[in-house]
DNA sequence: GAATTTACGTCAGCCTTGTTGACTTTCCAA
DNA sequence: TTGGAAAGTCAACAAGGCTGACGTAAATTC
């Protein structure tokens, strides 16, 4: 059995193991983004639509600041997006109560039906990826991702963790 | 415990943890690409760079097609890609001895540093949240991600896991 | 041997989504 | 009351996708 020095057998650290990791993540986040992709053609929206909508979704009512910090874009490209899906009424700005320069986002009826779509496709393969591999492997799954991800990204992940 | 039909308490496949894999999956690859991201900004190129220089040091003499169906892009972004690369001299393009239409791949001297430099980052990160999570959950990792890809994109990745 | 198909390259133009920089408006808080 | 934060807007630009059309050389098929 190839050894590293320590006798641990950490043959999963090998430069092997790791590049399979890597091509791993960059096809699987192909089949990640294929649905709602597939979805979102033909209408005017693309992935930062989708991206917009579910955190949007996800935390009903948050400002424009604290979307930009978890979607990590500037708000000229946040902004650009935003206004399509509030011109369509997908998204309601409102102004906040306690600090009006703030605006607090929501889905509409309209934005939530859209967003129950993209979800579903994206659930419904999350799903069978995780029937197949089994309930040990999903948790494995989500600690390497949880430690792959920036400090400041494992936070926001967190949060939205919780507060869900 | 919340069962489903069944009783095998398939409790990671409620909507609530198929959200958290989605998300985990969406800030894990942030920082999946941060690292080569930072390396190749101020540089002229970007990550469809970094991804044909990736795939063509991973099967060295591949051709174009191969690529093309590896990629999942376009001949002529690709293309726009492979001709930088080529010009700039990290890329060397030979022209098929059995059958002279195919043009075959090679990075050169350059082009092999470069490469060194981008997967040494992203191995370093790839390493430290497998060493973070353990064997049992990077063997888990990789059976879900790999049950997420497309059946195509699947046979391209066991293909290199086995040519490799 | 001629016709067709394949592999590759290229030109032109378009779209999405990211970027910077400069500027305004609104409004809270010291 | 004034400084600065939050939000929005305009303009310009770049990367990297896309389609469509076309050209060339080589292989394959008829």
């Amino acid at each position: 059995m190839a050894e590293t020095a320590g006798g641990e057998g950490l043959l999963f650290l090998t430069d092997e193991q790791l590049r399979k990791g890597i091509e791993a993540m960059f096809f699987a986040y192909r089949g990640f983004t294929a649905d709602p992709d597939r979805i979102l053609e033909g209408m005017d929206y693309g992935r930062a639509h989708h991206r917009a909508i579910h955190f949007v979704h996800r935390s009903p009512g948050t400002t424009v600041s604290n979307l930009l910090a978890i979607l990590g874009v500037t708000k000229q490209s946040l902004n650009r997006v935003l206004r399509t899906l509030i011109e369509d009424g997908l998204v309601r700005s409102e102004k906040g109560r306690v600090d009006a320069r703030e605006r607090h986002l929501f889905l509409t009826e309209k934005g939530l039906i859209l967003e129950r779509e993209l979800s579903d496709a994206q659930r419904a393969r999350m799903r069978a990826a995780y029937r197949a591999a089994g309930p040990a492997a999903v948790q494995g799954f989500r600690q390497v991702l949880e430690a792959m991800m920036d400090p400041e990204m494992r936070k926001q992940y967190n949060r939205l963790k919780e507060g869900g």
